[in-house]
DNA sequence: TTTAATTTTCTCATAATGCGGGAATGATTT
DNA sequence: AAATCATTCCCGCATTATGAGAAAATTAAA
């Protein structure tokens, strides 16, 4: 005992490149700024570690120093950001449709993206000139809750679902999806047959009326939510929304399929671990 | 020679981590796809090896696997960029301004932050419907050419500008902002003095006037560029626009000084290494 | 400009963890 | 349902990440 062990490490089960990325999950919109003294801390390493972190980070751009001490995210996000705009057929489609329907629909409308077991806002229209719309991309949904989510969920090949169904049952549960597969499976071809689904799942006050985009036959690439309040909508504003959703996501799609032989553009998929 | 040697790897300099964060680079708009064997022959390393680092992309969202085989960039940007924007106040002050000034300017307006050793477009004002304006966030400046970059480093603290000219003499020279580092000061000092600057060197159709933003007294944080095609505008015009820029900036600077005790708001320093 | 308080990098021995090659598993399309 | 992929697992070896403290650089003040 008269000597201490040299370089022990805090033996957690993954490995360095998770831990660096891991960083990054501590900068949120509540906690903008860290500081080396705050990362030992919370990281429980050695101070010269979170140096060699943070150095890495910063020399990728995911980081950059603050005036005094302390680090907040980097230029690099916004960057790529940029990129995968750029990369995005749907943000060329997609803004026109929007633009026509803003009369018609007379409320919000969301388009939603799948990211393998995410998805996220990508791109929002304005009805009411307040709200700052430019906020809301990159707004996650969770996969089980939400008409974009749910009618994206929908369409998935039958394989993938079994895999969801036996690893996320927990969740599908929680959700009120079904409590086994032949509910969980019965449920979404509901939503399939219908073309389209309303729901108020999220947001009590609104109701959101989502069809699916498809980017190859059979293979949904996103969704498109019509969002209207829900006091005052009648059974048949819903079903009349319903149809021009699916409408505009049938010409979306189209356009969609004959866009992407000129590009190297390529969808997510759902891998389940 | 009966048997070859195990384990060697492409003995780089740098850490496992850069190595990491380096494939990110490799997606762009240009090749946002890139397969597991692509990557095996690019980065040289072995194929279990490019799995890891894939894998542990994936999970952290910054990749995301596409149907077949291959990957592309992942929701993890798109969510960061959000946290970026609802943490940065200059969002919530400047558009409001750039909306005010929209008919007086009639052009187009910039918003450029300065991160560090890069300056990039973080908002953008239309004039011109046409252009989709959300495409121009995330633009990268050179930090020698244009007027954003330019009257940012004018206004830098003293020491910074030794370490940039010590460190980047060569992009300096190139960009003509002096050969040495009393040129380089001199020049600067003009810029500084006059209080905003006007530029035509990135697009030679377009000028941009350019004024800085502060965050405190004397720190700079961003820039605000007026554009206007360069024919038919007068010298008069542009002095016109000068003070426009300048007293627009006068007053976002305030607003951000009163915004900032409120919330922990923090703004990149620049790092020379 | 010079000085004093920081923050950040460097040095080093140690052992933990990433590395490649190949087999086993898993997923997806016909 | 079977075949063809893509992906993960296994394992010995050595590269490389690690913590503590010293040295250096950076920033803010005088």
């Amino acid at each position: 005992m008269d000597s201490v062990t040299p370089a022990s490490r805090p033996v957690s089960g993954d490995s360095s490149i998770t831990r660096v990325l891991g960083v990054l999950d501590l900068f949120t919109p509540e906690t903008p700024v860290w500081t080396v003294d705050m990362l030992v801390v919370r990281l429980g390493v050695g101070r010269a570690t979170v140096y060699r972190y943070v150095r890495a980070l910063c020399d990728a751009g995911f980081l950059v120093p603050v005036a005094g001490a302390g680090y907040v995210l980097g230029p690099r996000f916004i960057e790529f950001d940029r990129s995968i705009r750029l990369a995005d057929p749907l943000l060329h489609i997609v803004p026109p449709v929007m633009a026509e329907l803003r009369d018609v629909v007379n409320g919000g409308q969301l388009l939603c993206a799948f990211y393998g077991l995410r998805v996220l806002t990508v791109l929002q229209d304005k009805t009411d000139p307040n709200i700052t719309m430019s906020m809301e991309r990159g707004r996650p949904f969770p996969l089980f809750q939400g008409s974009p989510s749910r009618v994206i969920l929908a369409h998935l090949p039958t394989y993938q679902l079994r895999n969801l169904a036996l690893n996320q049952q927990a969740e599908i549960a929680a959700a009120g999806l079904g409590e086994n597969w032949a509910d969980f499976r019965d449920g979404l071809r509901a939503i399939r047959r219908a073309g389209y689904l309303a729901a108020s799942d999220i947001d009590k006050a609104l109701v959101g009326i989502s069809a699916p985009i498809f980017h190859a036959p059979g293979a949904v690439a996103a969704s498109l939510c019509l969002v209207r309040t829900r006091e005052g909508l009648t059974a048949a504003d819903e079903a009349f929304l319903g149809g021009v959703a699916v409408e505009a996501c049938k010409r979306i799609s189209a356009e969609l399929q004959a866009f992407r032989p000129g590009e190297g553009a390529a969808f997510p998929i759902s891998r389940v671990r």
